[in-house]
DNA sequence: TAGAATATTGGAAATGATTTTCAATAAGAG
DNA sequence: CTCTTATTGAAAATCATTTCCAATATTCTA
């Protein structure tokens, strides 16, 4: 039976996630915030590790580089926000939907397939870049 | 002023995702049943250029293997459906939806943000996979 | 139809994020 | 304090995707 083990690195990774459990942040950004405390390595290890255990969200974005992950720990009101990401900029937002919940309930019924309320995402065109195609 | 030119690797990739525009193909899928005709960096090349084109959707999946992309061309039915992936096995399924036109309806209105209908992507665990954790 | 201009191809090498390896370190139990 | 073993981190490995570039093929023009 394996044992887990408190150290420096895992307390300064959940810390910092914790302080900014409102955005959503690349391993790179972890990284640079805990290089003292952590190497590269462990930060993924324990990323991955929260992942496992579903205290933290992983979210695939694109973006003009390739791909790229976003990491977003849970919080209580995950449950009333869902993600929304510009195809043309790649800025994530929050969004606020009263709707959603009857989309799930319709995946239940029809599907028996049980939505995850963390890991929502619609990508799309936001104001922003909808504004700059019309200039 | 650069003009694309008709090369039978392009036709054939393009034939290939047109027979098969009920599923959802990984590159390796593609390259693998064209490979007589076009190597895997014009499988790559040509894919990307329909989704510069908007003629092919690109969907993130997870799987234990690490990440990996599905490629889905558009295709007129592509309003009422939308995607379930499981987080257990990964499957990827479509989903007949009434009720996400008015999300969709939402977002324009509370955000204005416009919701691409052939990228929604919805996860959580499917029947197979929740039928099989009771047993 | 020939020949020029250039878009496309494909294999090899490069890239870059993530994982694995493994020896050194350190947490926690007794 | 000492032992067991979980954890760390630097370097190397991995793997999907992209870049490079010389060879080839397509389309245009005369």
């Amino acid at each position: 039976m394996k044992k887990e083990r408190n150290t420096e690195q895992k307390v300064k990774v959940i810390e910092y996630l914790r302080n900014n459990s409102d955005k959503h942040l690349s391993i790179e950004e972890i990284y640079s915030n805990v290089k003292n405390d952590a190497g590269k390595t462990t930060v993924y290890r324990i990323i991955n590790n929260l992942i496992e255990k579903g205290l933290v969200t992983k979210i695939p974005l694109e973006n003009s580089q390739g791909y790229c992950y976003k990491y977003n720990p849970k919080h209580d009101n995950c449950n009333n926000h869902y993600h929304l990401i510009c195809e043309k900029c790649n800025h994530l937002y929050h969004f606020e939907s009263e709707e959603i919940a009857k989309v799930n309930e319709e995946a239940k019924q029809n599907e028996d397939f049980e939505i995850d309320n963390n890991r929502i995402v619609f990508y799309g065109i936001c104001k922003e870049c909808k504004d700059k195609k019309s200039e």
